[in-house]
DNA sequence: CGGCATACG
DNA sequence: CGTA
DNA sequence: GCCG
């Protein structure tokens, strides 16, 4: 209501010199903590605020131990939650005398309004019983010493040569200067010459390469299982979302494996791969000598597995019965946690569990399915064997009838993606009528068909998206959602969403919409129909010229690629934005994730 | 000990 | 939360 | 879980 400043009683016009004063700054004296990363709008909301705030007379900072902290922002969700969590310790409330805590709205209405607000209005929520959260006591760095790295016991390769070995013909000079990240992206993760690595002769290739592929086939499967265990996501103790290590550690193990240049064979050792340390390279050891390894055998008989230490893992079982489960559209971790936790083992159980609904033991809630999952069940025969090379053509030429008829353009240009690409196999030994290994290989099955769609001179309006989707269900290409299936649109909004919330936060516009746009592209999500009546999950990308090559990157790269990408952007002076590759400008200095300038610590 | 990719429906 |  |  009133400014603490004193400038609730002065008058709007005719101001005198003092009042004046007051009003251009009405923030003096002020120094205020951001915790940039807990902040909603990240680093862009904090270099907003950076250009504004100065002339009001405050000054910002992200290290909370910076003197003459005067106001500590703490960030607020849209439900009214506070998250305390985010504060260095010097600032844990109740913090230094004289420490006033505000929500990020309290700046964001006082740049608005060019006039300090009252603080008391925008009081961060209490902490829930405003305990402190809880450390740990200090534990002994267990000092994984980096010297390990290096010849042991005389053993153990230098980590250049072993990248060296590793990347094999991929490997240039450059690559001994690069991190993690950019080492990774100088991988071949061909599937194929995975298969060939190692081996000359054919049929000795074939029998070598299938205890290669296992391990990266095993390690996958581990993956999945992971995250069926403990969903994609897991919390960190500030509540922010972190990817589940062990599924990404899985992840980066797979990866190393497919593209090693050699064979692999046992004892691997933590020197050898990138991204393998001691726990993942006795994974791999087990696997190579015995074909699996004991947490993958008790995950596939559903029993809980035990950490390193000897401990059962906590919700652990039931693993491969929830990896089944969320392998239907629409379930995820957590519904397959809830049908597990009532005890339903198999689709069958589920549906029956659902039909009886009403008539289960006393006590025991009916189980309600969405029509997600209602529809998935139902046709969980045909989702999940998934779509054949051979379904291809057909969706192509249904997507291209569709935009002829909408646009009368011909010459659209419709390119496979996804994973249906990358693993598209070159055709068949058809010599081998003496049975070669080769002529065994199951035609692959992909989840899904994606197409990526442009077209060089025609020019399309804002919803050729949706009226692309309204016509293949017209012509019953694709189903309807009101059936259940999936038919989803997503669009390019978010430079209108962050635009928005850039306006709430800062009180600036307009400028800053330029600045921000989604990496994402038109996009329809649909259940696909084919002549002979089976459903075939499709994905259609459509993207303008221009923005073909870097669309083209994100789609036909694995995801673990794009991560790769996104991390080794996110390094250096580069960044993806509204789905392209661009340079940090020059005149915004590359900031990490802290805001801070290259170079800090 | 912090970071690990990111955004839409 | 589910999906890519 | 692995890395810097």
């Amino acid at each position: 209501m009133s400014a603490p400043g004193g400038g609730g009683g002065a008058p709007a016009a005719a101001a005198a010199p003092a009042a004046k004063r007051q009003r251009t700054m009405p923030l003096a004296g002020i120094c205020l903590f951001v915790p940039v990363k807990a902040l909603p709008g990240g680093s862009a909301v904090f270099a907003a605020w950076k250009r504004s705030l100065p002339g009001l007379g405050a000054s910002l900072t992200q290290d909370g131990g910076a003197a003459g902290i005067t106001h500590a922002v703490v960030p607020q969700a849209p439900n009214g939650t506070a998250n305390w969590g985010c504060l260095p310790p010097a600032l844990a409330p109740p913090g230094p005398s004289g420490l006033l805590f505000v929500t990020q709205h309290w700046v964001a209405d006082s740049i608005r309004r060019q006039q300090r607000q009252d603080e008391g209005a925008y009081r961060p929520a209490a902490a829930r019983a405003a305990a402190p959260p809880p450390k740990p006591a200090a534990r002994a760095a267990p000092s994984r010493a980096g010297s390990m790295r290096k010849g042991e016991d005389g053993e153990a390769l230098p980590a250049v040569e072993a990248i060296k070995a590793w990347l094999g013909p991929l490997w240039r000079p450059e690559c001994a200067e690069m991190d993690l990240a950019e080492l990774a992206l100088q991988g071949d993760y061909d599937e194929e010459r995975c298969r060939r690595i190692g081996n000359e002769h054919v049929v000795e290739a074939l029998r070598e390469l299938r205890k290669f592929e296992e391990v990266v086939e095993a390690l996958r499967e581990l993956r999945k299982f992971e995250e069926a265990l403990n969903g994609q996501w897991l919390k960190n103790p500030q509540g922010k979302a972190v990817s589940n290590h062990k599924s990404l550690a899985y992840m980066h193990a797979a990866s190393a494996v497919r593209t090693c240049a050699y064979k692999l064979a046992p004892p691997v050792r933590p020197e050898q791969l990138p991204l393998v340390g001691d726990f993942t390279a006795g994974i791999i050891t087990e696997i190579l000598e015995t074909g699996s390894c004991a947490q993958l055998e008790q995950f596939r008989r559903d029993e809980p597995v035990r950490d390193s230490r000897g401990g059962v893992r906590a919700d652990s079982a039931g693993a491969a019965t929830r990896r089944a489960f969320t392998k239907l559209p629409g379930v995820g971790a957590k519904v397959a946690q809830q049908w597990w936790d009532r005890g339903l083992r198999t689709y069958e159980d589920v549906i029956e569990a659902a039909a009886s609904r009403g008539l289960g033991a006393a006590g025991s809630k009916p189980l309600v399915l969405n029509a997600t999952q209602r529809f998935a069940l139902e046709h969980r025969a045909d989702l999940l064997e998934g779509t054949a090379e051979s379904d291809l053509e057909e969706m192509r030429a249904a997507i291209a009838a569709s935009l002829i008829s909408l646009t009368g353009a011909r010459g659209w240009h419709i390119e496979i993606v996804g994973g249906s690409r990358r693993q598209q196999r070159p055709a068949a030994d058809a010599s081998g009528s003496g049975g070669g290994s080769s002529s065994r290989v199951p035609p692959k099955q992909h989840h899904d068909a994606d197409f990526m769609v442009t077209h060089h001179s025609y020019t399309w309006g804002e919803d050729l998206i949706g009226s692309l989707r309204d016509e293949l269900i017209a012509r019953r290409r694709i189903l309807p959602p009101d059936t259940g299936a999936m038919c989803m649109l997503q669009q390019n909004r978010a430079a209108d969403i962050e635009a928005k919330l850039m306006d709430d936060l800062t009180g600036a516009s307009g400028e800053l919409r330029s600045n921000v746009a989604s990496d994402r592209l038109d996009h329809i999500f649909a259940t696909f129909r084919t002549a002979a009546g089976r459903l075939r999950r499709m994905d259609v990308i459509l993207v303008t010229p221009d923005q073909l090559p870097y669309a083209l990157i994100g789609w036909i790269g694995s995801t673990m690629f794009n991560r790769f990408l996104r991390r080794h952007m996110n390094h250096g002076l580069w960044r993806i934005k509204g789905g392209r590759i661009v340079r940090v400008p020059d005149q915004a200095p590359p900031i990490n994730r802290r805001g801070q300038g290259p170079g800090a610590k």
